[in-house]
DNA sequence: GAATCGCATGTAAGCGCTTACACTTTCTAC
DNA sequence: GTAGAAAGTGTAAGCGCTTACATGCGATTC
């Protein structure tokens, strides 16, 4: 073993075999190769313009050839930010957030940003450790859903300077920059309808309310649209579960097996609609002659369901778009932008029938 | 404004004020303020059994009373490495990976790690792109999905020192360590029991295969399993497309209205399935008993889809939980993790009929 | 032709943290 | 009591990059 050591040492060209595997070439060792300083291939990399064409070509050549790339760390360290941005949502295993994610994510790359995902599963205490670590990682802006959390997340994320957007939510009150819409409204224009066509008993099973304000909204717009309507609070059934389509299934047989069942069953998410409408199609029950069924989101699940999900429209795409948008430029100018109002709105398919 | 600056100079209290508005406390203030030195702060939040309990509580309540949070760049350079997993997948705009994405994050998280995602939109371009983006950020390791790719992101990853591991896939031949299923086994042993069940003219909606393994190989599998059953390779209708719903309903009306029609449909993957489903529907053709319609990857999609879908299962959760498992190990032991294969098993439910 | 300008490039000072090493103090064992 | 180990802490050298500032030099102006 001994020997074989010594002779390693023997051969120059080990030496440089065993750099190349154990580091990377660093900007210095580009200036080196290319007969420049650091300043320059800096420059080449952040600001090609400023440096002269023919120094340019030499330098991408040589960074091409000893396949440098920048260290990341370093450079966020020298030039105090990441161009990393954060996106914290309760989840990530099925399409709710999945698509205006997608839409957030893209607007970020077309501008030079990284996205960095956490999710909470739908758990506050979760949450407020998540929002800690992408600010650790250097997340230098985040992006969250719904208003409603610890005011000391807040705090925080005001005393380390963190751009931070509410989506998914309308609360122009909070006086926090926003690009969502307002669920409040959005499901109690749906429940009008629902209760013109002449329904009367309802049921809503709801996703979890204590902090998710989502959730929260969109019960208080079936009530508003039971109070235009002159129905009284006892004509909804409350049902609040966790999320899943099981959940959604077990929750409506509850619902359908009360004391007066409803004709009507709101959904405080699509999720919970499709396994509402499994459990009917299992229980023998006939959407929507004998039930209506009504989602909220509109996932792409609502159109596949069978029969198709009537459904309340958000316009992820949008959202997540804009939502970008609206960070990019809030770094930029330092200035927050201005709330952004969507609309989300009533789509009717085929769960949702007139009681005669 | 000169005597305005100058008086801002007199009051020792604005440098102060100054400096809090300006920028976040550093470890050196936290030293300061707790009368130790910077060592023992850096060793209370890395190794606080290192240093003594009255000293730590000291530290703990000055980082507590500052706000203190250790700046991620800094550490990184210090430390020579991110505790950051990249993954990058196709999409992330349906369940195809986010179950398996969410599985992995959680293991990642459990060991203190996190992750970054990025999606390629299915192009190997973007791929490209994405690894030297994630490397560059400084991903300790990365995820991806299926073998192939050009070898060039195989030689820059390992110029990097980068471990990689390959997940939705199995193939011991590559040499590279992964963590999936085999895609050909799968589809074929699906493909025997639809050929056993009477079926003789068949079709694929296939994802495009061009630079898909997993595509290639479900495609691969089904072909073998015509062979051994001694059926005709014209016996199957290949139709690519891209991915989407809407492409699987095009893709189905296409593939009926061929000459010579199939009493089943093999689809790529779920999406594509619940797209010729819907299509089944819309046209009027019963499902399973006009044609079989028989996807892959058993998400949550296929459960809910009405007739609930026969499909293949993929075992998201625990190839995302092992993927992460190896990863972890890898980046500790500095050793690559054996492959590991799980299986894929077709799951009967009720859009496959015998064909009499 | 001297003064001026502006472009291309270099110099070098950090950015905030980790950690090897050194040092001091306290314990342990004989 | 003393040598040696162990535990707690401090000192200071970077980690690889960006960028303010300095420098050099050819082009422009009068």
């Amino acid at each position: 073993m001994t020997e074989v050591a010594g002779r390693i040492e023997i051969y120059g060209q080990c030496e440089i075999v065993m750099a190349n595997t154990t580091s990377l070439p660093t900007l210095q060792d580009v200036a080196a190769a290319a007969g420049v300083s650091t300043a320059t291939v800096s420059r080449v990399i952040n600001f090609p313009a400023q440096v002269a064409p023919a120094t340019r070509a030499k330098v991408e050549a040589t960074i091409a050839q000893l396949g440098y790339s920048p260290h990341f760390g370093a450079r966020v360290m020298a030039a105090r930010r990441t161009n990393t941005v954060g996106a914290i949502i309760p989840t990530m295993e099925n399409a709710v957030f999945a698509r205006g994610l997608q839409a957030f994510q893209d607007e970020l790359s077309a501008h030079g940003y990284t996205m960095l995902v956490a999710s909470t599963g739908y758990s506050a205490a979760n949450e407020a450790e998540q929002v800690k670590a992408l600010v650790a990682r250097g997340a230098d802006a985040l992006l969250l859903i719904g208003h409603k959390r610890d005011q000391a997340i807040y705090d925080f994320l005001a005393a380390q300077g963190i751009p931070t957007i509410i989506t998914w939510a309308f609360d122009p009150s909070s006086g926090r920059p926003s690009v969502g819409f307002d669920n409040a409204a959005a499901m109690r224009d749906m429940a009008r309808q629902v209760i013109d066509m002449g329904h009367r008993q309802l049921a809503l099973i709801s996703a979890e309310t204590a902090s998710n304000d989502r959730a929260m909204e969109r019960y208080l717009g079936i009530q508003a649209a039971m109070q235009d309507k002159g129905l009284p609070e006892e004509n909804l059934l409350f049902i609040e579960t966790s999320y899943g389509i099981e959940e959604g299934a077990i929750a409506f047989k509850q619902a359908m097996s009360a004391s007066n069942p409803p004709s009507a069953v709101f959904c405080g998410n699509d999720v919970l609609a499709v396994g509402a409408l499994r459990q009917a199609r299992d229980s023998g029950i006939h959407v929507p002659d004998d039930v209506s069924i009504i989602g909220f989101d509109d996932i792409e699940l609502a159109q596949v369901a069978y029969p198709p999900l009537t459904t309340v429209h958000v316009p992820h795409r949008e959202m997540g778009r804009l939502a970008a948008a609206a960070l990019i430029g809030w770094l930029k100018d330092g200035t927050p932008p201005n709330t952004v109002e969507l609309l989300a709105y009533p789509v009717m398919r085929s769960t949702l029938a007139p009681k005669d």
